[in-house]
DNA sequence: TTGACATGCAGGTATTTACCTGCATATTAT
DNA sequence: ATAATATGCAGGTAAATACCTGCATGTCAA
């Protein structure tokens, strides 16, 4: 998994509104797609790239149409790789601060 | 929370970077920071203060030096309301794929 | 007080990015 | 075959971004 493509993707609103689209109704065809986005389907097909890129949507062509698929793996890994550090410590970083708030003569 | 600016905040690796450092050893100072970056310390600024304008770290000044402490709420918020979501429907979302790639023919 | 140190502030620039238009190609339906 | 439909490809532009340099301000220590 490449984290900084999967988190320079998850970093523009229009691909994630597309994740949510998917999340929708998975498997929606480009066409589909651009009707909810406001944007020209040629700026649609560069965010789509960015996110089969990083590898959060998979693509397959039936006949004239490109059909569209949440990946939902990188995710998970960006989770379980990332996220849950920060959270194991949370309470012990959130602690550090408060303390450091209170006042530093003691 | 503004997920946007969470969004766009982790979306550079300098910027997961100094999460990193500060996960190491918390309430480090802009100078011990940037001794682990190689760039200006002006830049680097910039940076602590887009994690800032994001919530994800909170500062204190202690005299002519500045603390710098992560703050875990808000990446706990995104896991929440965002990345819960497509982990909830995983399995679902693999199986659409995976029931288009073996063929259309049924 | 004076010098060293930590940070703040104000531009300037090169690259990246997010959008567009115009045209080409491939597939389906009549 | 021909027209309509779905997508691909090739630039082009304006805005955002990630750097930088230079100088100002505030704090500590001798």
């Amino acid at each position: 998994m490449d984290a900084d493509k999967v988190f320079k993707a998850l970093g523009d609103p229009t691909r994630r509104r597309l994740l949510d689209l998917l999340c929708e109704q998975n498997g929606q065809t480009l066409g589909q797609l651009c009707e909810n986005l406001d944007m020209a389907r040629q700026s649609a097909t560069q965010h789509l790239d960015l996110l089969e890129a990083a590898n959060l949507v998979s693509t397959v062509k039936r006949g004239r149409e490109k059909l569209h698929f949440i990946n939902p793996v990188p995710l998970h890994e960006v989770y379980e790789r990332w996220v849950r550090k920060f959270e194991r410590e949370r309470l012990s970083l959130l602690h550090d601060l408060k303390q450091e708030l209170e006042g530093d003569d003691q």
